[in-house]
DNA sequence: CTATAATTCGTTTTT
DNA sequence: CGAATTATAG
């Protein structure tokens, strides 16, 4: 903003990215306020936005057209699934989804098929996936289709391959802007590198410890390694703090200093000292409810407004008890996350319709709706028409359209397949004359789908006819169905504000770039948080972005924070119980909390003291042999298979091989049982 | 082809 | 424990 309110640029010249739609609003109109004039012509977006925009321009040097389709994921599996079945590989259970995640991660990392070497196919199936990412890359591109990841990496292909179209955007952008530089992939890594190769002016704002999305492909090494990338960078750190408490800033400054990859870095701020971060046992998950909801009470007489409160949570089912609760208490809530309304299996239906009779030839649109209401077409006669269109390579619509002529398909399938066509036909026809809302409304009341949902009896079915309104006012804001579903393929969430008054519910991730005066950190126990995969079969790395996740959690608080943990909880319908004080075997073994003093804690005549029962906790012993035999309270029996200086492979009769740090190892001789 | 029973399997999520 | 997917019978 300063480069341009300074004019040494054009806002042409000038390039931002951001990683949601959500911040590239922020950041448009914040822009537009601040300098009160034009921004035509600055490049501001998502990097997926950004990669669109100019893919469009040069399609064909990738192997499309101009008009390509972008696929969501539910699109990318089903392609995935229908190659598996030409492969004939077995595709029972999730290996599409594995597949699916393989090849995204090759393609978070910028490899194309090609470039995908030895190194990353240590994989037992590893091999088979490659194959099928080659097969995969060439069927995206009969569809005119490009997923997420292609947006990114074709466009890093054609910088490489066609050096004058790289400098005619090298050229341009004199300045790039990128913000959340720590949740970068190697892939946007290697685009920012390529794009500011001549400007050599970038500016990256981030915070290596709030890295959180190291699971989906972020590399928090590129802004560790930034100052190499980009010599002659100038780092400035960013350290006054704004938001929180003296005491909040203390609690989450000593739990981030215990990761070693990191920059490092000093809070500080002018505010006042504050309340200390309080941290609370509990019996079970109700009680952990019920206290919190009596907190939130509390706060709400002292004239708290609710919607300056949140509960976050490591994972999405912890919510349950809370909804229970606070319904049952009448403290009104909403839960941010969970399924977007573009992710909903009925929008998802409607857009298919849309597509179909926006372009015939889009084959996942027609496979998902074909026997949607029920039309008496199945499996069997899909795969029929499957093997005639790519016999003779034609759409499915195509395929429909001769397949009727003929006897191939015989009585109710091939009487709807012709209405069926007819009406794609016919609402195609209405395109030109009518409005998309009114398209979409027309085309959801005659092909029955409305009906569907109207017949089913189930509790949702209401709520699903509500969205497909919803989406019928969405679409209602565009000019055009093609300019409606451009938005979608880039947008997965519809604007929705609410101004009332709740209490916010929502997992860690979620609560990202967000603040709240008063913050409650619900199961901060082992197995919850940090979660049972960063303990045993995870290295470090994770376990330090487990501990980045408790620093962005316990940041999001203004003023006040309170921990929860509980004895019990009831996790997949078992009764799972943390016998001792896990806040404290935390601090001990994984350094979530060292700075005990500035923390206060409070426990329940219920459950014993944590802290008294700290007392008796076994200490862990130092030596193990390879070969013996141990018991373990949540696995059983095993077997160590290894032994180094800090961890334990322990290869369990029943729950298989699992990693242990051995000081955290609560397991004991066989003998002993 | 569809309705029902049986089974499997449980993080985090944006575009 | 419960959703979500898969096998089986109608």
């Amino acid at each position: 903003m300063n480069i341009l309110a300074k004019q040494k640029a054009f806002p042409s010249e000038i390039l931002a990215v951001t990683f949601t739609n959500k911040a590239a609003l922020e950041m448009k109109e914040r822009t537009a306020k601040m300098l009160g004039r034009d921004i035509n012509g600055l490049w501001l977006g998502t990097f997926h936005s950004i990669g669109v925009r100019i893919l469009r321009r040069h399609p064909e040097l990738v192997g499309l057209t101009s008009n390509f389709t972008i696929l969501n994921t539910d699109d990318q599996e089903r392609v995935i699934k229908q190659l598996l079945e030409v492969e004939k590989i077995d595709d029972k259970k999730k290996t599409a989804k594995i597949f699916v995640s393989i090849i995204n991660g090759w393609k978070d990392r910028g490899l194309n098929p090609d470039q995908v070497t030895d190194q990353y196919l240590d994989w037992e199936r590893s091999r088979e996936a490659l194959h099928i990412y080659k097969l995969y890359q060439e069927r995206l591109k009969v569809l005119n289709a490009a997923d997420f990841g292609d947006l990114l990496l074709h466009c890093i292909t054609i910088f490489r391959l066609h050096p004058d179209v790289l400098a005619q955007y090298a050229d341009r952008f004199k300045y790039i802007l990128v913000d959340e530089y720590q949740d970068t992939n190697v892939a946007q890594y290697l685009w920012l590198r390529l794009l500011a190769q001549t400007s050599k002016n970038i500016c990256c704002v981030g915070d290596d410890d709030q890295s959180i999305y190291g699971w989906r492909g972020a590399e928090v090494g590129n802004i560790l390694r930034f100052e190499k990338d980009f010599p002659g960078a100038k780092v400035i750190r960013l350290e006054q703090n704004y938001r929180s408490t003296p005491s909040i800033l203390a609690a989450a400054s000593n739990l981030i200093s215990n990761n070693k990859s990191r920059l490092g870095k000093t809070l500080w701020t002018e505010q006042e000292k504050g309340d200390p971060v309080f941290l609370k046992s509990v019996w079970d998950g109700m009680e952990e409810a019920r206290w919190i909801g009596e907190q939130i009470e509390n706060f709400q007489r002292k004239g708290l407004p609710l919607s300056e409160v949140a509960i976050l949570v490591r994972a999405g089912f912890q919510t349950r008890e809370f909804e229970e609760v606070f319904m049952s208490m009448s403290i009104p809530y909403r839960i941010i996350g969970g399924f977007r309304f573009y992710e909903r299996q009925e929008v998802r239906d409607a857009l298919a319709y849309l597509r179909l009779v926006h372009l015939a030839k889009d084959d996942l649109a027609f496979e998902r709706i074909i026997n949607l209401p029920r039309r008496g077409i199945g499996k069997a006669t899909l795969q029929k028409m499957h093997m005639v269109g790519r016999h003779e390579g034609l759409s499915l619509f195509e395929v429909a359209e001769k397949i009727i002529e003929t006897d191939e398909i015989k009585g109710k399938a091939r009487t709807s397949l012709g209405c069926f066509i007819g009406d794609v036909r016919r609402w195609a026809g209405m395109q030109a004359s009518l409005a998309p809302e009114e398209l979409m409304k027309d085309i959801l009341d005659e092909s029955g789908y409305t009906a569907m949902w109207k017949q089913d009896k189930s509790p949702d079915a209401d709520g699903r006819l509500e969205n497909l309104k919803e989406l019928v006012d969405a679409i209602a804001e565009f000019g055009s169905v093609s300019e409606f579903l451009e938005h979608v393929s880039l947008v997965m969430e519809s604007a929705q504000n609410t101004t009332e008054e709740f209490v916010t519910l929502m997992t860690m991730h979620a609560a990202k770039g967000l603040e709240f005066k008063t913050v409650f950190l619900a199961g901060w126990e082992e197995g919850i948080f940090p979660s049972q995969r960063t303990l045993t079969d995870s290295i470090d790395k994770e376990l330090e972005e487990e501990r980045r996740l408790a620093y962005v959690a316990l940041t999001r608080a203004k003023e006040n924070a309170f921990i929860t943990f509980a004895s019990n909880r009831r996790v997949h319908g078992q009764w799972q119980n943390n016998p001792f004080p896990v806040y404290k075997r935390t601090a001990r073994i994984t350094h979530l909390f060292l700075d005990a003093p500035i923390l206060n804690h409070r426990t329940t005549s219920r459950a014993p003291s944590a802290v008294s029962v700290s007392e008796n906790l076994p200490t862990a012993r130092s030596t193990y042999c390879v070969g013996e035999c141990v018991f373990h309270v949540k696995f059983g029996y095993g077997i160590i298979k290894n032994v180094d200086s800090d961890r334990l492979l322990i290869d369990f009769d029943h729950a298989g091989p699992k990693k242990f740090f051995k000081a955290l190892f609560n397991g004991n001789d066989k003998n002993l049982f």
